[in-house]
DNA sequence: CCTTGGCACTCGATTGTACCGAGTGCTGAC
DNA sequence: GTCAGCACTCGGTACAATCGAGTGCCAAGG
């Protein structure tokens, strides 16, 4: 497509641009050893690069900024990175020394992501599908709630609200956590979805479809072995439903989001993009989405956002027993440091997963 | 202190200050129909406040700025203000709808605090010393550990990992669950304290007053009764230890950070103060202070916190049962609405308080 | 003694002008 | 295709002039 010294030239105004935040003119670029020619050369192999639509131009007399397809070229024949070895240090000390609740493992993951980087961390926590059901316990919580906690393989505790009816005993919501222990211990939560559908009673049947589902509730008990029955269908549903897409739970740890202030001159800016960052749900399907174009890097405007049109996303997705069960990723400026972010993006996750199968 | 004209124009100053944002001069003062005086009346008097340190001067030939000191004053004679309809409302509308998670509960109320405000707002959860343990569940998540996850009697769910010797069977494991289930139900976390203390076996003894607490681990088992003994005492150490200062896990719930980036001119000042705002620690123990010693605002420099010199916190307690469990509060500059700010955070406090003791 | 109009003075902000220099595009020669 | 040379562009800086909001002080009047 490009050839040889085009691309050169591309890269060194890429590399140069991310270093000094700076429009880079033709002196500059001939300034690099492997770049042979005279500064009218590249002027002229510039401005090709401009019809290209890999370079712009902010005005006459200014030198070339990189487009965020020059971004693209440039993120595509980049060679796999290595993290410095001071970073590596980092990590392997943070990971020997992680311990503790998921949450807290997972926060201090974004922070030591956003300081090997100097950009904003995101990390999305693993869903729950390839956690089993360590142990459960049912315990009302008011006349009409119960709740329904898990404590799942990884130690991390999973917790569900479930409506019930007044007229419930102690004794039927007893028996209820007992048959509930029995029926999730050792499953997944998928795994419980299933048990759902297949069999166990009221079954969603109908309305699974358009109509949002009803929330769990219990009828009045006539037979008591029958209200105990439909009392662990709600359980069991609650739980199931929890993984659908209709969770607005959508959580996510984001660190060093203050860094995102010496990113870019415009105060503005500065505030749209925290602003994004603060809507949990936004962050998590923009990931979701740059993941689902097998991409690990979205640049600019190549997702749709606009306020963070002068931002780039470097993802990763991390795995638990060769399962992709979350993604942690960085956003800077799209004149961002790419090598460095994706090694960092790399690392990490890659000690996250280990991390998490071990149980933290 | 301050005689009546002086307080006038005193607090002509700041609010004009707070709505401008710009130095404001004699000619805006005597606009003020409260104000019945010439410039050159003002002009003097403003030149005492000046000497008394409630006023200062960008330069020569600008308006004058309140201090911190003139903030403070205007701040202790605003009569208590009350929220516009309009927030009212939305509080109303929110506290009915709010239900759900804890923690889902304390993350919006912060941006409800926020957007009523538009400063950031921030939520210190509850303490759990008023709230009971309603259940408990002891469970083996690794070989040498284990979790006790506790369901709270507003539905919320604490959770501590113990670590445990690896020669404890399940069946001495199952034990202590059940004797500490027994033991801790309708307690608070300070009782299940003054149970370790006071009986109990292996209580800490000498090493509690400078020596940090020993990590709670349980000795190889000789007599088998001496382990469950051994483990339930260690549990007990382990949920009343978590109330202690030593907690790091200071958890605080930030919203409308973003906000801030309008609110200063300079970058770098942004910077500090999102940095300070990830930092929870320094958070919780920054509205610790301020309520310590009665306050509640606190303005510039009058906390230590050099990187905040130019906002403001305003913070309120919620209650419990009559107990202060939590607290509440927002950061703006310190030109910010402080009655807005004060009214808003009296407002939510108290609705929150009310939320939550009635088990949302 | 407090208040007030008058007045000189200060100093940041704005505007205008000139100039510099980094950078481009083009052209004609090799 | 490459390159030296050249005219041209245009943002940034430096400097001066001007403007105006605001002060401090003083002398006159209640």
């Amino acid at each position: 497509m490009l050839d040889a010294r085009k691309s050169a030239i591309l890269n060194k105004v890429v590399t140069e641009h991310i270093a000094t935040a700076q429009p880079v003119g033709s002196a500059h670029v001939v300034r690099d050893p492997l770049i042979d020619v005279s500064p009218a050369t590249v002027r002229s192999d510039m401005a090709a690069l401009e019809r290209d639509g890999y370079l712009t131009h902010p005005h006459t007399s200014a030198g070339r900024v990189p487009t965020d397809k020059g971004y693209r070229f440039f993120v595509d024949q980049l060679s796999p990175p290595a993290l410095d070895p001071a970073g590596e240090e980092q990590v392997q000390d943070f990971f020997a020394r992680a311990h503790g609740e998921l949450e807290r493992v997972l926060r201090d993951t974004s922070k030591l992501l956003s300081q090997l980087t100097d950009y904003a961390a995101v990390v999305v926590p693993p869903t729950h599908d390839t956690l089993t059901v360590r142990s459960s316990l049912l315990v009302r919580i008011a006349p009409r709630a119960a709740l329904i906690v898990l404590v799942l393989s990884n130690g991390a505790v999973d917790r569900h609200s479930v409506e019930i009816d007044e007229s419930t005993t102690d004794d039927q919501l007893e028996r209820a956590g007992a048959r509930l222990a029995a029926l999730l211990a050792g499953r997944t939560a998928g795994e419980v979805e299933q048990v759902v559908t297949s069999g166990a009673g009221a079954a969603p049947g109908a309305g699974a479809g358009g109509t949002p589902p009803a929330p769990p509730a219990v009828p009045a008990a006539v037979d008591c072995e029958a209200a105990v029955d439909a009392l662990v269908a709600a359980c069991c549903r609650e739980i199931a439903g929890r993984q659908l897409p209709s969770q607005d739970t959508d959580e996510v740890y984001v660190g060093g989001a203050a860094r995102m202030a010496e990113q870019f001159p415009a105060v503005q800016t500065v505030r749209e993009v925290l602003s994004i960052l603060e809507q949990s749900f936004v962050v998590v399907s923009l990931i979701r989405d740059v993941l689902a174009q097998g991409q690990s890097v979205s640049i600019g405007t190549e997702h749709g956002l606009a306020p963070l049109a002068e931002c780039s996303l470097v993802v990763a997705p991390y795995e638990v027993a060769d399962e992709v069960v979350g993604t942690i990723g960085v956003l800077g400026p799209t004149r961002m440091n790419y090598s460095q972010a994706l090694a960092a993006v790399a690392v990490v996750s890659q000690h996250l997963g280990r991390q998490l199968a071990a149980g933290s």
